[in-house]
DNA sequence: TCCCAATAGTAGGACGTCCAACCACTTGCC
DNA sequence: GGCAAGTGGTTGGACGTCCTACTATTGGGA
């Protein structure tokens, strides 16, 4: 968290209102301004959770993944797509997972260029802990009912199917 | 974007349905998912098409709150408070349009702790530009219709409030 | 069979964000 | 008046993300 305090008003309302009168509609300016706000919150939140257990959200996310996988293993490149990052991303996160000993690298059978990253009995109990750790805190998401966080995620998967994230 | 082909499924549901299967309840963590990316996506639209005209999203904001402003002039805490970024970044944004002879650094006249930076008359081109290629694209938020953006957008800002970003 | 396009992963660099530490200046209180 | 506490800004480092470019390997078609 930025860690300032609290402004008197809405800045992000306050822009809107002035890019009513300077620009044009404001709304979708306003949404957008809103999730990239709110995103830094709850990254700040949940990484503030995760850092006594030195992770981070993206290495948590990849800790997840691995879990819910069959043999806690999957190639690389199968990472990027479910977490959906950059090549180059996984290769970061999982340097540093590794570093930490809480997953392995392993050659592909029989694809040579494909690495294997497997989790470590250490990265699965890093991961328990961890998950206590951000359900305590709720993920950071505060002040939405069961119904309106319903709503956000529906909203939101509108966002992603449009944008052609998935199909 | 991470150009990646889109998945046959949504890959943030389907570890949603797992997380429900093994953890518990999902719902909270499919939302936070859901921010995190689609704040990844609009980020990556906005930043490529802001990229031809030298700017990211970061700059072009700080840009705006400089236009908006009377003088088209803000000490630098003032601008880290209304964007909501920590000091260290509003340095390093307003190093880089510096460098870009977008804005220039002044000394305050009664407190020589603040920096008072102004936009240049090239920053305020640069931004009429940009506001132009941004809304070219809807700011990158596809899919939703007017009512929805607004529902999005309130409940977007009651986390905000609930977090206590403003008062 | 052999070559070439496609794929998997990494290296190096840019950018934005944060934190910790630091210096300069200002303000408040004794 | 002077010192302590607070404020404003910068520097240096960590982290995650992306891009470009590169190497190694695979697989399909001439």
């Amino acid at each position: 968290m930025p860690s300032h305090h609290p402004l008197p008003f809405d800045p992000i309302d306050r822009a809107a209102q002035l890019w009513q009168d300077r620009i044009g509609p404001a709304a979708t300016m306003a949404a957008v301004t809103n999730i990239m706000r709110v995103q830094q919150i709850l990254q700040s939140s949940v990484d503030a959770a995760l850092r006594p257990h030195g992770l981070t959200f993206a290495r948590y996310e990849a800790l997840v993944l691995l879990v819910f996988s069959r043999q806690g293993s999957l190639p690389m490149n199968v990472m990027g797509q479910r977490l959906q990052l950059h090549p180059t991303s996984v290769t970061n996160i999982v340097d540093r997972l590794q570093a930490d000993h809480l997953v392995e690298r392993n050659g592909h059978p029989t694809d040579r260029r494909t690495t294997v990253v497997t989790i470590t009995e250490a990265g699965r109990q890093r991961q328990k802990i961890a998950t206590g750790a951000l359900t305590d805190i709720d993920f950071g998401l505060v002040g939405l009912d069961d119904a309106q966080i319903a709503q956000l995620t529906a909203l939101l998967t509108e966002v992603r199917r449009a944008a052609g994230d998935f199909s």
